[in-house]
DNA sequence: TTTCCACACGCAAACGTTTTCGTAAGGTTT
DNA sequence: AAACCTTACGAAAACGTTTGCGTGTGGAAA
């Protein structure tokens, strides 16, 4: 088992200095024709290839972006990391993921662990406990140090930095609008607690939607959950003997629960009650009937994301003073579970 | 926006040199205990944090494992990647995870990149390419520069080392056993072409299953799909009015087709034709009827993964000698997409 | 023959740690 | 007063690179 190759190695061998070696496989015109040609034939022979920690050491960067999610059993998450990648690759950044687990403290552990040398800047969306907890001392500390963080989806009012989100909002007030446009009156929300940023905007845009067609809110209509992994019972009792005629989910878990909860009460999708979604992902695609949903575009948030980071790690001092909010457009995706049908 | 704080920082501040900076903030006896609670205030004030980067060069070890899997947008494998990380992090490691989106190249260079200092050793699931192309250099290189690798769910029967699989045949088997046993006997198979080896192993427990029931194997009733990604048009046609009672799907995506093509096509799911698939996602567990599937574990497998190579980076020279591998066991999860009707 | 200039290479510092060893100062024995 | 031992600290090497600068050798110009 041998071990890897260093210069100094090579160097021994061919009996020529380390910076010798060095220079010839960069084919510095330093060194003759000669030993060049001796050294790179050596180095490929014994597949040299420089140990990438010991650069990072000596060039202070390590060419490395950081991205902890919440989840990593999460598709919308996982494209987002597909279009971070996409760019990091072309502009030769490596990628670690890390997964927070919507935990307060491993998101603390997983960033200063990430932040005391392993990347040079970060993509982040915060941990549910995080914007309960309301501390964002870890990310501060990180870009007090230089090392620029780009926040996004679950982000942070209150910290200034760069950030990608969608108008969750406004995407909100589509879904609605599409439900109101297609003739439903009495439309449900199933939509989580308000700590979460992002089920809180999303609220706040349905109720938008509601007052600009001049459609009552009723308090009786939204079901704000909290357990998300049991929210079958819930959304079972909020659901029955309701009259309506729609149901908004704000993500795909409440809105394929909801279609099982009225299937087995005896509705049918979409023609009895339409139901649209939020997020495009898997289930919504291939679900029976396929959901409409907002797509949230992940894979252009990750993209976006990873410009703005290495903007800011490769920029000139100028893009390096101001901070900007990239809003990507939602869009509606239309399926079978809003047929029109009145 | 200060820098981050090094020894050396800490020593000229204090007048006194790096070595004792470093010993105080271990609280080595050689300090005075004066001088160690000065440099610790200190230390702590400035928010000091040793420097991953050099510590990993120092000591020749990044107590880092490398994850390489072919997509990260799949819940499988994202599972895995829980499983692992749940291992490392209670042993101190840290999870590095690079995609190579199937591609054979990508996986080269991820597995190269992160060979080169970054990791100490690998967990991976082998791209398609990689399959299709034989070619394991890289893998092996890695192998034989000291660095162990964990090869898991699809893994390479040509390389030594430790692996983690489940036992493809036999779950295939069971899922054929379970249609058979509850009286179905014109099984069809949607699979993917043989290059694929965990299709490829699951077709020929398909084929054992039928043998040891003394059902016929008919050519007819088999499926091998090339393009995943458009499988419904090929699903729809194989399909269209065969006479079959049952249909095993060897992924997820596989046995939703099916049963929508089925529906399409004016049969009902489990009343008309029963259908089992393999893998526990979302999608079977959310879908209307929920799929009847072979759950992979994949959770498990990620901590049998890590296990297996945290043993190796620790080892003592015995461990590191032999090479095994482990098989973890499926299990069938009845759901309603084959309730017994007959 | 002396002076000069390429040429081809080596030295050493630097990145941030840890750790072994050396040593000055001061006190305690004889 | 000489010898010795603690105590408390510093110097330096090592991990693997890169790179600016110094330098010995040889040949060409004067």
């Amino acid at each position: 088992m041998k071990q890897k190759v260093t210069l100094k190695q090579i160097a021994k061998e061919l009996d020529v200095s380390i910076s010798t070696v060095s220079k010839a496989l960069k084919d510095s015109v330093e060194i003759s024709l000669d030993t060049r040609q001796k050294v790179k034939a050596f180095a490929k022979l014994y597949n040299y290839k420089p140990n990438n920690i010991a650069l990072s050491l000596k060039n202070r960067k390590t060419k490395t972006i950081g991205v902890i999610i919440p989840e990593i059993v999460h598709h919308f998450f996982t494209t987002v990391i597909g279009g971070v990648e996409k760019v990091a690759n072309e502009k030769g950044y490596n990628v670690i993921i890390c997964s927070s687990n919507n935990s307060f403290d491993k998101e603390v552990i997983n960033l200063e662990m990430l932040a005391s040398g392993s990347a040079d800047g970060f993509i982040l969306s915060v941990a549910k406990e995080t914007q309960l907890k309301k501390d964002y001392h870890h990310i501060e500390e990180t870009m007090s140090q230089g090392m620029p963080v780009v926040l996004f989806d679950r982000i942070i009012d209150e910290v200034v930095c760069d950030k990608v989100i969608i108008d969750d909002s406004k995407g909100a007030q589509t879904a609605t609008n599409h439900l109101l446009s297609i003739g439903c009156k009495k439309i449900a929300i199933l939509t989580t607690v308000d700590y979460i940023s992002v089920g809180k905007l999303r609220t706040n845009g349905y109720l938008r939607a509601l007052r600009a067609y001049d459609v009552p809110e009723r308090e009786d209509l939204i079901l704000k959950i909290e357990d998300i992994d049991n929210c079958e019972s819930e959304i079972s009792d909020f659901l029955k003997n309701k009259d309506i005629d729609a149901v908004f989910a704000v993500n795909e878990l409440f809105a394929v629960t909801a279609v099982k909860v009225l299937n087995n009460q005896g509705k049918k999708v979409p023609d009895d009650i339409a139901i649209i979604g939020f997020t495009d992902g898997i289930l919504s695609k291939h679900f029976i009937p396929s959901l409409t949903t907002i797509s949230q575009h992940g894979e252009d948030m990750g993209v976006r994301a990873a410009k703005l980071l290495i903007d800011k790690l490769e920029g000139d001092e100028a893009a390096t003073e101001e901070y900007r909010t990239v809003i990507i457009d939602t869009s509606l995706i239309q399926r079978q579970s809003t047929k029109k049908t009145k």
